[in-house]
This record gives C-alpha cells, structure tokens and sequence, in this order.
DNA sequence: GCGACAG
DNA sequence: ATCTTGTCGC
C-alpha cells in the first residue's frame, strides 16, 4: 500500500518531542471508525539485542486478518535497525520504520489497523498508534498488556469477559481497561486515529474470542520472532 | 529530589 | 522488548 513517509526524522529527543506535539493536532479520537471492518491488521515488532539502545536488529510484521473469520489473508515483514534507544513516551520512533516498511509491502489495504502499544493513552497523549493512524491515514487502535500512563479503579473492573473500567489521567479519560477473558488479566485499550473508544473495544473483544489478546497481535508477535530468528539474524 | 516508565 | 526452569492448574 502507498504511504507518505516524512522526509523529517528526528535527530534526537527534543525533536521527536516536537514532532509529537506537532502530529497530535491531525489524530482523530471521535471515530465513529469502522463499524463493520473486513481486514483488520496486527502489527508487532521483535528486537535481537538487549531491545533498549540504537542500532538493534529488528524485525516488524504485519497481519492482515478477515474481520469475521479471523482467517490470516495477506501478512508481510520487514527488518531494521533502530535510530533510537527506548525512551518511554518516544517509544514509537524506535518501531515506526520498520513498521511503515512492511505496512508498503501489503497490498491489501487493512480497514483497521491493531497496535501493540498504546495511542491516547500516552503522556503527551500520542502513543504508537496514533502516530501509525495519522502517517497511514488508516483507522487504528491501541492494545496495550501493561498501563503506561494514568490510573483506575480494579475494584470495578468485573471478572467477566467484556468488562471494562475506564483509564483516567490527568482528568481526561485516555482509555479503556478491558477484560477479554473471564478471570485473565485485562488489556489496555485506546483510540489511535479515525475511531472512537466504543468501536475500538468493540472490535478488540470480537479480535479475542480465546485468548486474552487479539488474535491480530499473536499472529503478528509469531511473525516478527520468526522473520528475525530467519531473515534477521 | 525520587521513583515510574508502552515495547 | 529479551534473558530463562520449573511449576501450578485446567
């Protein structure tokens, strides 16, 4: 698929700060999104080294998925080395490459497109996915397995499968925590780009029928280990 | 100042 | 993220 790369990378910190606060303006939380998607893609990325500083090995994989299914249609891979150290809230900067590298091969254009990360839920409120959204044009979502930003209340999270409290920071509410297994750890769900937080819990517990993740974000995390353990090593 | 901190 | 054995439970 075509997809317009800045020509602008950041050079360090303070520019990928910018870059942020800049892109954060063109993300669309209000949706209302996809309401009966055909392809849904997972995205995931796998590190070699240590995961943490600049030059690691990576290898990024997409899947695209049929939404009623869940039947695997079309995946691709790409590998890389990152620019940058892992740097919370600047996260995306070290994925993003490889990502949009193999997002080009596909020519399948997904409807909606899972992170492995968060999107508002994010400091500076723009997270992996929102980044993904706003430079592929396509809706996204972020599902995350561990609360990066803000707080809520695990008393009123119930143990069944589809309850959901929400993530609050700073007085807004960012997210949603969401159980997508009786009795499992929940799952931290925000808006990227072109969805609301409604369509995008909605369409992430129809992506776990089994399992505590979408069925996107395994295929793709199986992807990416083996495109590096292959092509990466 | 100190600790926390998506993957 | 990645490094790693055994182990508790359905």
């Amino acid at each position: 698929m075509q997809i317009d790369v800045p020509h602008e990378w950041p050079a360090g910190e303070a520019q990928a700060l910018e870059i942020q606060d800049r892109l954060r303006a063109r993300a669309d939380h209000r949706g209302p999104g996809p309401r009966e998607p055909r392809f849904v893609a997972g995205l995931d990325v796998a590190y070699a080294g240590d995961g943490n500083g600049k030059g690691d090995r990576v290898a990024a994989a997409v899947v695209v998925l049929d939404a009623r299914t869940l039947a695997p249609v079309e995946q691709a891979t790409a590998v890389a080395e990152t620019s940058f150290p892992y740097i919370p809230g600047l996260f995306a900067f070290r994925e993003l490459p490889a990502l949009v590298e193999a997002l080009r091969k596909l020519s399948t254009v997904p409807d909606l497109l899972v992170c492995d990360g968060h999107g508002l839920a994010h400091t500076r409120r723009f997270g992996l996915a929102c980044h993904l959204g706003v430079i592929t044009g396509i809706p996204t979502a972020g599902v995350a397995k561990t609360p990066f930003t803000g707080s809520y209340d695990p008393a009123a999270l119930g143990p069944e499968r589809g309850a959901s409290v929400p993530l609050d920071d700073g007085g807004e509410t960012v997210g949603r925590v969401l159980r997508t297994q009786r009795g499992v750890k929940p799952v931290y769900v925000s808006t990227g780009h072109r969805i609301d937080l409604d369509t995008a819990c909605r369409h992430v517990l129809a992506l776990a029928p089994e399992y505590r993740l979408p069925q996107t974000t395994r295929l793709a995390d199986r992807l990416c280990r083996d495109a590096l353990a292959s092509g990466g090593a």
